[in-house]
Parts: structure tokens; C-alpha cells; sequence
DNA sequence: GTTCTTATTGAGATTGAATCTCAAATGAGA
DNA sequence: TCTCATTTGAGATTCAATCTCAATAAGAAC
């Protein structure tokens, strides 16, 4: 977590009028110094595991002011938890999913992007956000053979 | 639901040796006489509304067979719930969603498909299914102003 | 620094979609 | 018709997420 990044964090809560609270700076580090795309229950116990006692209620309540704000990113790939990942540089992309062993690989293309456009428009909708994952089986995945018990 | 569309299905669990029942065919005509994008819940109401009883356990069993044989396909909006569609013609789609009432609207764009195609394979990923879904306001929400309790 | 007010925290209860359990019922092959 | 494995229904259970509420702490005012 850079200073400007928790510039960034404090402005924020100075704005919503919500302190700033060791738990909530702990947890915006954790998700800062990580580029993997985690749910909740991961970032809470790589808190503990750090002896960073912050309870789940609390890791659950900052993630949802984080998400609100825009300092971070979440998704959803269909099996009921979020997956968070920081948003710092803030540049769209999308994202590949092995469907074996959950890797997880951010691609941007700009040619999808304007079909997007193109698309919401002839059909009259106001775009305002997209979710866009290919499921798939990585190179990895491809060449192990699934082990039988 | 039309016979080659039950016949399908018959055909379905005779090969998987799975039982044709009265209740297994009742929540399939209902999955196919309707165009909606409908949770398992909506589907089991329907269900009751029309003096059929069959249990919310067994609507859900038959739902999860009809999505792994390929009879209905199913997507999540991130609510955590599954809507479920059918799958007759078979012919691939993805979704507009409005964001404030929820109408869903189909679309199909076979460029998308061939840029997905490159994506993955310049991340070397064998390409098994994707989700692609607009976010947004139709056209109507965009036209009537907010309700203010 | 002290006081005061209000937001925040933590622990456990609650929610809700989906799944599981198990006794009773039933499909379908012999 | 008989038999037996499958299916059903009702309620219990699971699990991520949210809610509740008493205790705690941030931070503004002085």
C-alpha cells in the first residue's frame, strides 16, 4: 500500500464522514498488497495469519465501503462468493477463468468494448457496467490428467 | 412444450437411467412454456398457481438435471440466484439487464465470439463457456424519474 | 488533555438460496 | 404382480452475507 493510496482511503472516509479505524486501514492494506482476486473469508484470515485481529463482520463491512467507493473490484463467478482484487490503477478488464484449478487471468480488450457500446445502443440501454468472463481450462489444466481416486 | 421437446427429454433420462415422473415433467412444461428468465422459486409458485404440487426440493432437482443435460440453460446476475431460461433452439445469446427493473433482453453478436476465441487462445486456454452480461437502464427506466418515498 | 457525541466494532444471531437427510411412495423391469 | 432401486416431500442443514446490540473508540469542540 503506497501513501497515495491511503491518501486516496482517508479522503474517502473524510468525505462519507466515516472514520478512519485501524481495522479498516488494516484491511485496506491486506487487499492493497495483493494481486490475487480473493473473497472475504481469504482476506480475513490472511489478517489473522498476520496477527491482525479485525473480526469478519468488520473485513465484510470494509469491503462493502471499498467496493461502494471504488477502491476496489469485485466479482462474482457464479459460485455464490465475491472475489475482490485492488482497483488502483483503475484500468477495465475482464477476465479468464480455469474452471479445474480457479486460476484466475485478467485480459483488456478495447474491440469488445465498443461492440458493448454498439449493442447497448441499438436495444436503448444506458450502459453502465459489464461482466465478461471466459470459462475455460488453462494450459496447465490442459496437461494434467485428472487424477482418479 | 411440444412432443419432440418431451420426447427429447424422455429420451434424456432413459439414457441416464433416471425416472420419468409426473412431477419431473410438469416442472419441464413449465420451464417451456414461458420466455422468462425465472429463479427456481418463480418457477415452483408458478407451479402451485396452476394446482400442480410438486415439492420446492424436487423443482430444484429437476432444474439442477434439466441445466446438466443441456434442456435449459441457466446464468447468475450476481443476486445469488440461478435464472433459469429454456434451452430448445439451442442457439447461443447473451443478456441485457436493466439495472433498476430488472428486465432482461437477448442479444447476439458473433464478433464477440470470434474475439473470444482469440483471447483465450493467446492465453492458451481451451475455451468451454463464457458469461457476457450489459448492465444498465432500459430505455423506459431511463425515461421515468426516480420515486421518492 | 478532557469531555461528549456518534460511529464502529465484535460476537453471535439471522437470513435466504440451495443442498442434504431419510422415511414413505412410486416407476419400471422381470 | 412382484421387487427393488429411485424419487419424492418435509424439514433440517449449509454457508456466505447481513443484521443486532452492547461495549468501545474516533474525533470534534472546548
Amino acid at each position: 500500500m503506497t501513501d497515495s493510496e491511503l491518501e486516496k482511503f482517508k479522503k474517502v472516509l473524510k468525505d462519507e464522514n466515516l472514520k478512519l479505524t485501524p481495522q479498516r486501514v488494516e484491511v485496506f492494506r491486506e487487499v492493497c498488497n495483493s494481486d490475487e482476486h480473493r473473497e472475504a473469508e481469504e482476506i480475513y484470515l490472511a489478517l489473522r495469519k498476520r496477527d491482525i485481529n479485525v473480526s469478519r463482520s468488520t473485513v465484510y463491512r470494509t469491503m462493502d465501503i471499498l467496493y461502494k467507493y471504488d477502491l476496489v473490484q469485485r466479482m462474482d463467478i457464479g459460485d455464490g462468493k465475491w472475489r475482490y482484487e485492488h482497483w488502483l490503477n483503475c484500468h477495465q478488464h475482464d477476465h479468464l477463468i480455469c474452471i479445474r484449478c480457479g486460476t484466475i487471468v485478467e485480459f483488456i480488450n478495447t474491440q469488445i468494448e465498443g461492440i458493448q457500446k454498439d449493442v447497448a445502443e441499438k436495444f436503448n440501454y444506458q450502459l453502465v457496467r459489464h461482466v465478461h468472463q471466459l470459462f475455460g481450462l488453462c494450459k496447465q489444466c490442459q496437461d494434467t490428467p485428472v487424477s482418479v481416486k
